[in-house]
RNA sequence: GGUCCCGUAGCUCAGUUGGAUAGAGCAGCAGAUUUCUAAUCUGCGGGCCAGGGGUUCGAAUCCCUUCGGGAUCACCA
C-alpha cells in the first residue's frame, strides 16, 4: 500500500508540478478512523513546490492519483490531509493472499543472522520472584519474535553459582539445618536454600547488634561477625577447591536447580545452553591478563588491573582485584568471549538484564571492543524497569517479595474461580480443566507484564488480582476461543469445507469487516517493528486491538447463519484468519491459546 | 555533584522518524443480542499530556529550563 501510494504521489508531483519529490517530503500515515480512507498523504510539505494552498494541492494530487494509479479508488481532502481509499480489489487481493499463506508475516527460518539472547540469570541463593517473571517473559518473547523475523536464536542464561552469597546459605545450613533436605522437609529446593539465606541474615544481624553494643562501629561489625567470618572462610576454601566444601556446594546448588527447573516449566520458558559463572570466571581472568599484556588495560602499584575509559566519558574501572580474584565484570568478560568462541557465526548478543545495570553493560561492551571484538558494537543490553509494589520496591528483608511460584499458583486459582462462575466447561476431565486454568492464569500474568513498554517501571498491586476482562490475556484468548467455536459449528454441517478455500470474489465487505482486514494487513509491519525495537508490548497491543475489532464485527454480523453464500464464506475466512493471527501473535508472547474456556 | 530513564483520565497503560478533535482498559453511570461462547458489545462522564520558555504552517512528541519519581557512578553482585 505504501509502495503503491508512494509511487503514485511521485508520479503526480512529477506530472503536475514537474518536480521530483525529495527524501522526507513524502509523509504517509494511516487514516484516522473518524475520516474516510485507508491511507493519508500529509500535504503540508508539498505546498512549497505546488505553490498552492494545502487544500488545492491535495485536490490536485487526489484527482491525478485516482485517475492514474491502480487500486486508489477514492479521495477526500480535509485541511492539509489527502485521504485515499484503496479499492475493494486491493483489499480482497491482499486478504486472499494472506489467507493462503500459513506463515503470513513471518520470515523464512534462519534467513537472518544468528543472535544469542541471555535472560533469567538468577543467583542460586534465592527463589525466583516477580522481577524474574518480567525478565523471563521478556527474554523468551524477544527470542521468539526474533525467530519470527528469521533470526537463528540461541537462548542462554548465566548462572551466578559462585561467590559469597552462596556461601552464606551454605554456612547457615551447616549451622542450623540439622541435615534438612528438600525430601525431608517437602520444600522446593530453591525455597529451602533461600530459607537458609534468610537465616544467615538473621544470625548476622543479631551478632552485629552484640558487637555494636560492645563498641564496634557498624562497618566493623558487618565484617567481623562470627558467621560472616565463617562465610568468608567458606569462600576461600571453595576457591581452593576444598573437597568437602565443593561437595556441599554441589549438593545445595543441585537442590536449587531442581527448584528452578519446575519454576521454568511453569513459566513456559527454556534455554538452549547454560553457562555457569563457576566456570567462566576463570576464562575472564585469562582474558583480563591478555588485555593487560596487549596494553588494553593497565596495572596499579598494588597489583589490581584496571581499564581507563575516561576518554569515553566514563571512569576507570577495576577488572581484577589486587589479590587476583575475579569480580562480577571479570566473569562477564569471560562469558561473552566464550560465547563468541562457542558460536563463531554469532552476530551479536542480547542481554536481558534490569536497568540498574546499564552502566555495567556500557562498560562491558567498551571493554570487549578494546579487546578487539568488533561484534561488541552490535551487542545490546535489553534493559527493563523494575516491577514496583504500591509501597515501592520489593525488599526481601521486609518480606515484600512476590514469589514467582506463589503468584503463578494464585493466577491459576483465579482462573478456576472465574471459569466456575462462567460454567462453560462441563464435560472436561479434571486434568484438562487444571491445564486450562494454568493456560488462562499464565495468559493473564504474561500479558500483564508484557504489555508494558519494557524500559518503563511498572506497578503491580498484589491486593488487586490481575484482571481477566478488558485489555488482558484471557480476553484475547476468549476471542480466539470464539473464532474456534464459530469454525467448529460450521464444520459440523459442512465437513468438506475449509475456510481457506472460501470464494468471496463477488462479495463487498462492510465497514466492520474492512476494519478487521485492515488490521490483519498491519501484522507484518507490527511484527518487524516489534523485532527491531525488542518490544513485545507492540505485539500485545496489536493482538488486543485485533481481538477488539473482531468482537465488534462479531457482535453485529452472523457468520454460520448468514444466508448469502459469499458473505458466509468471506466471514468464515475472516474468522479463520483472525484466529490464526491471534494465535501466532500470542505465541510470540509465550501465551498459549485454549480451544474452549 | 555527573550521567541515564520516567512523569499522559481517579487507577493501570497506549500514543514520540513533529500532523487532523490525545486513545484503550479498570473503576463509575446508563443500556444491548438470552447466542455462531456476554471473559463480549454500545453509549455517557472523566485531560492546562508535571510547570515555564523556545523552534514552526503545526509540539504529548524536538531543544532549553524548573519541579517530582527512579536508577547508576565500589577492588559488591
Amino acid at each position: 500500500m505504501h509502495a503503491i501510494v508512494g509511487a503514485a504521489v511521485r508520479q503526480a508531483c512529477s506530472d503536475l508540478f514537474s518536480t521530483d519529490l525529495a527524501e522526507g517530503q513524502l509523509q504517509l500515515q494511516k487514516t484516522r478512523k473518524e475520516f474516510e480512507g485507508d491511507i493519508t498523504v500529509v500535504v503540508f510539505p508539498l505546498t512549497k513546490m505546488s505553490k498552492l494552498s494545502p487544500e488545492a494541492t491535495g485536490e490536485a494530487l487526489g484527482k491525478h492519483m485516482t485517475d492514474h494509479a491502480h487500486h486508489i479508488s477514492k479521495f477526500n481532502v480535509v485541511k492539509g490531509f489527502l485521504n485515499l481509499s484503496m479499492s475493494a480489489e486491493f483489499w480482497k487481493g491482499f486478504f486472499s493472499d494472506a489467507l493462503s499463506n500459513d506463515d503470513f508475516g513471518f520470515a523464512a527460518p534462519n534467513s537472518a543472522s544468528h543472535v544469542m539472547v541471555e535472560y533469567s540469570s538468577p543467583n542460586t541463593n534465592k527463589p525466583l520472584h516477580l522481577g524474574h517473571l518480567r525478565n523471563n517473559f521478556l527474554g523468551y518473547s524477544v527470542s521468539e519474535i526474533l525467530k519470527a523475523v528469521g533470526h537463528r536464536v540461541t537462548k542462554v542464561q548465566i548462572i551466578n553459582d559462585r561467590g559469597i552469597h552462596i556461601c552464606k546459605s551454605m554456612v547457615a545450613w551447616l549451622n542450623y539445618g540439622n541435615g534438612e533436605t528438600p525430601e525431608s522437609s517437602g520444600l522446593k529446593g530453591d525455597k529451602l536454600v533461600g530459607k537458609y539465606y534468610v537465616e544467615f541474615d538473621k544470625a548476622h544481624k543479631a551478632q552485629m547488634k552484640e558487637l555494636i553494643a560492645q563498641g564496634s562501629t557498624e562497618e566493623q561489625a558487618a565484617q567481623q561477625t562470627a558467621i560472616m567470618q565463617q562465610a568468608q572462610e567458606m569462600l576461600r576454601s571453595w576457591e581452593a577447591r576444598d573437597e568437602e566444601t565443593i561437595a556441599l556446594w554441589s549438593k545445595m546448588n543441585s537442590w536449587v536447580y531442581d527448584g528452578f527447573a519446575s519454576t521454568y516449566k511453569a513459566m513456559g520458558v527454556d534455554f538452549d545452553k547454560l553457562y555457569f559463572e563457576s566456570n567462566t570466571y576463570i576464562n575472564g581472568k585469562e582474558e583480563v591478563e591478555k588485555g593487560l599484556a596487549s596494553g588494553a588495560f593497565f596495572q596499579k602499584d598494588d597489583g589490581s588491573i584496571w581499564i581507563d575509559l575516561t576518554d569515553e566519558g566514563l571512569d576507570q574501572k577495576a577488572l581484577l582485584r589486587k589479590d587476583g580474584t575475579a569480580m562480577y565484570i571479570t566473569q562477564d568478560i569471560g562469558t561473552a568471549i566464550l560465547r563468541f568462541r562457542d558460536y563463531p557465526d554469532l552476530a551479536y548478543q542480547i542481554y536481558t538484564v534490569g536497568n540498574e545495570q546499564e552502566y555495567h553493560f556500557k562498560v562491558l561492551f567498551k571493554i570487549l571492543k578494546k579487546l578487539g571484538f568488533e561484534k561488541a558494537e552490535q551487542c545490546y543490553h535489553l534493559s527493563y524497569g523494575m516491577v514496583e509494589l504500591p509501597e515501592g520496591k520489593m525488599k526481601s528483608r521486609e518480606g515484600t517479595v512476590v514469589d514467582a511460584d506463589d503468584l503463578m499458583h494464585e493466577m491459576a486459582d483465579v482462573a478456576r474461580e472465574v471459569s466456575a462462575e462462567q460454567g462453560k466447561l462441563e464435560g472436561l476431565a479434571e486434568t484438562e480443566k487444571n491445564a486450562l486454568y494454568d493456560t488462562i492464569g499464565m495468559a493473564a500474568l504474561k500479558f500483564f507484564l508484557l504489555r508494558v513498554d519494557p524500559k518503563k517501571n511498572m506497578l503491580f498491586d498484589p491486593k488487586e488480582s490481575i484482571d481477566f476482562n478488558g485489555n488482558t490475556g484471557p480476553s484475547v484468548q476468549y476471542t480466539f476461543v470464539r473464532t474456534q467455536a464459530v469454525l467448529r459449528r460450521y464444520a459440523e454441517g459442512n465437513s468438506g469445507f475449509h475456510p481457506k478455500n472460501a470464494d468471496f470474489t463477488n462479495y463487498a465487505m462492510n465497514g466492520a469487516e474492512a476494519d478487521v482486514v485492515s488490521k490483519i494487513y498491519e501484522w507484518p509491519t507490527v511484527l518487524r517493528g516489534s523485532a527491531s525495537s525488542y518490544n513485545p508490548a507492540d505485539i500485545a497491543h496489536y493482538c488486543y486491538d485485533l481481538a477488539k475489532l473482531y468482537n465488534t464485527f462479531y457482535h453485529d454480523n452472523q457468520v454460520v447463519r448468514e444466508a448469502d453464500e459469499h458473505a458466509r464464506h468471506f466471514r468464515l475466512a475472516l474468522t479463520y484468519k483472525t484466529g490464526a493471527v491471534i494465535r501466532e501473535g500470542m505465541r510470540l508472547l509465550g501465551i498459549g491459546m485454549p480451544d474452549r474456556m
